[in-house]
RNA sequence: GCGCUCGUAGCUCAACUGGAUAGAGCGUCGGUCUCCGAAGCCGAAGGCUACAGGUUCAAGUCCUGUCGAGCGCACCA
């Protein structure tokens, strides 16, 4: 089923082909578009063709509108969908689509309850999708959130439009920061601790190590001393100022001796324990395992929570035997050269990444994130056989991604990978929330928090319901206002958190549309005698409020499709919104179960039609439906 | 210094990639439940799209410059 845009787009080819005496050339009868009127004054659907054409030709626009819409007026297919065009504006070409269009569509989708309407792609993918990767050992906070949600649902969208989709999570679970983790299990491990919440437990040992190892924090600790030897010195008199001194001075010496040599010993440690690691000693190898196999089990209750699934888990350790061939590889034909040390990358025919070279083996002889992208790259092409690579990495990341294609490009790999970037997360503040410092909110804490917001909703506005209903409601509700908040927004503006605005249940929010969802479905319930109709070959639609929902309706097929274009979520989830509301208009002003005949077989069948576009684009955005709330 | 992403209503964001009089939500103010669920609906107020030029029938969108914000630019990922 060919969506309106499509039917009045082949249609307005065919009037530009045979404009006489001379037709436009074929490139620009394929570029001519319809596409949905940006105002209701104007119509349904607008084409600009004329006016460009015009300026093409230097002729008069409005005269060469007249042209075509009399080429439009002759074609019995366009009688059939829309009102005679009209010329508006400066050459604007106006549809209006009629009622028995729209009644015909709406029986069409009807009967199409899986896609409504959606058409399957006719180039159709092998993409795997990288998304979430999150780190081992570090917990899994709001920052991932975005990664996680853009890329499932990007990945859901991919797989309805018919691409062979493979979700990879690209795990975090190796580099320098194991250093770190195993100084911190040999020296700080708690094995109580750890049998209660072994995620928690390895964050804290992490965390531990980290903070000792960090110059920066220990350069915090001199000036906190400092700045109490200083406070006390004001708020002492001067009676017993050089005494409490020299004894606040004679506390804090050994307090910050030990902090240095604290410092010192776990940096060397760390160290110690990565290049172990990295040479394959038994003990530390078998720690590291250990830290894979407790974390990828707290990761999969979370992906469980959030209805998500990953067909392959290939973490960075996973390509560490390819590494050494790859950079002999790199080096045997010359793309990688030997540069104060290291190994290194240069781009120098490429004027926008000339001093941006790319460093591929440190001076220490070990690889980093980019040796390991590299060996992904390949793996994905040469192995999984991938026609598209979709990375769902922030946007800082985005230098990362230009070096790594413009290396692909040199070693002749057709497929590059697509950076989907998206912004930073903000605190109330406006300020950066920092992944290593600061606190930030973990993931299953931001889950439960949403999930009890909208349980105490649910309790305020339907008490009545029992308490494991009451209990499902709020995880529908909650996970899916969190997801919702993520993706109704434009994916690369920084996104500021609020638990406020994202749990609040009014407006542009998920609970919104669920409510919509809810409505429809209580209306059916009260059906109970008389079932839904699934079929129905006599709709008629009359008033404005049922023609606007079900134009809305037939445009679903186009809306879905587009979020791939750019990778816009958002696009989807604000027709959505749109969708819902033009029901609820509909709903105040046309009574579904008090009507008769074909009106209310109409109304019957504009009902049951939203109820499915909302529930298929919801699940499509990853976001569930409860029967009501 | 170079590069990336931006700057839209008091606040949070849209604007179908160059189309018509820039739209929503929150907040504010005013209507609306003897009527299928008021988490709703209807209405009002709120704008020199950071600023200045340019390109053309048409610019929030494209080009140049200025100001401002955030983030990257060789051994962390």
């Amino acid at each position: 089923m060919l969506t309106p845009a499509a039917q009045l787009t082949a249609i307005l080819r065919r009037a530009l082909a045979a404009l006489a005496p001379e037709p436009p050339s074929a490139e620009f009868i394929a570029s001519a578009e319809v596409t949905a009127a940006a105002d209701a004054r104007f119509g349904d659907y607008q084409a600009n063709a004329a006016m460009t054409l015009a300026k093409a030709r230097r002729t008069n626009p409005r005269a060469l509108a007249t042209e075509i819409k009399a080429r439009l007026d002759l074609d019995p297919e366009l009688t059939a969908i829309s009102a005679p065009v009209e010329i508006a504006g400066a050459g604007f070409l106006n549809f209006r689509l009629t009622s028995a269009f729209l009644a015909t569509r709406l029986g069409a989708l009807l009967a199409d309850s899986e896609r409504v309407g959606v058409e399957k792609t006719g180039s159709p993918q092998r993409v795997v999708i990288d998304f979430s990767s999150p780190n081992i050992a570090k917990p899994m906070h709001v920052g991932h959130l975005r990664s996680t949600i853009l890329g499932d649902c990007l990945a859901r969208i991919a797989r309805f439009l018919g691409h062979e989709v493979i979700t990879d999570n690209h795990l975090g679970d190796w580099g320098t920061q194991f250093g770190k983790v195993i100084y911190g299990w040999k020296n700080f491990l708690d094995e109580q601790a750890l049998a209660v919440d072994a995620l928690a437990e390895l964050v804290r040992i992490y965390k531990l190590a980290n903070d000792l190892t960090d110059e920066q924090k220990q350069s915090a600790f001199e000036e906190m001393a400092e700045r109490y030897l200083a406070e006390h010195r004001v708020s002492e008199g001067s009676a017993f100022y050089s005494e409490s001194e020299a004894k606040l001075r004679k506390y804090f010496s050994p307090v910050r001796k030990a902090a240095q040599k604290a410092s010192i010993v776990a940096s060397e440690g760390s160290r110690e324990e990565l290049a172990k690691l990295q040479t394959g000693d038994a003990e530390n190898r078998a720690i590291w395992q250990r830290c894979v196999d407790l974390s990828r089990a707290e990761l999969e209750k979370i992906y469980a929570r959030l209805g998500i699934h990953f067909d392959l888990w290939l973490g960075e350790s996973f390509y560490n035997d390819r590494l050494a061939p790859l950079i002999e590889r790199l080096q045997k034909i010359g793309l990688a050269e030997p540069s104060e040390g290291a190994l290194v990358i240069f781009f120098r025919d490429d004027p926008k990444l000339a001093d941006k070279p790319s460093i591929v083996r440190k001076r220490d002889g070990a690889f980093n994130y980019t040796t390991t992208d590299i060996a992904t790259l390949e793996y994905r092409v040469h192995e999984l056989g991938a026609t598209a690579i979709w990375a769902v990495v922030g946007a800082p990341q985005a230098l990362h991604f230009e070096q790594l294609n413009a290396i692909g490009r040199r070693l002749g790999i057709a497929v590059p990978t697509t950076h989907i970037a998206f912004g930073s997360i903000l605190g109330e503040d406006r300020k950066l929330m920092r992944t290593r410092s600061g606190d930030s909110v973990a993931l299953r804490d931001l889950l439960d928090e949403a999930e009890e917001r909208a349980r105490r909703i649910i309790e305020e506005k339907n008490p009545a319901l029992s308490a494991d209903e009451k209990a499902g409601i709020a995880r529908v509700i909650g996970l899916g206002a969190v997801k919702y908040a993520e993706l109704s927004q434009g994916r690369l503006t920084d996104y500021v958190f609020s638990w406020d605005r994202m749990l609040s249940f009014q407006g542009n929010t998920a609970p919104y549309l669920q409510n919509a969802f809810v409505r429809i479905q209580s209306i059916f319930r009260k059906l109970a005698e008389a079932p839904a109709p699934t079929v129905a070959n006599d709709l008629h639609l009359a008033d404005p409020a049922e023609l606007a929902l079900a134009k809305k309706l037939a445009q679903f097929a186009e809306a879905v499709p587009a979020v791939l274009d750019d990778f816009r979520p958002n696009t989807l989830a604000n027709y959505l919104y749109e969708l819902a509301n033009d029901f609820h208009a509909f709903y105040e002003a046309c009574p579904v179960l008090k009507s008769e005949g074909a009106t209310r077989a109409s109304r019957l069948a504009l009902c049951r039609v939203t109820a499915n576009v909302l529930q298929i684009g919801l699940a499509l955005l990853g976001i569930d439906v409860p029967a009501r709330m």
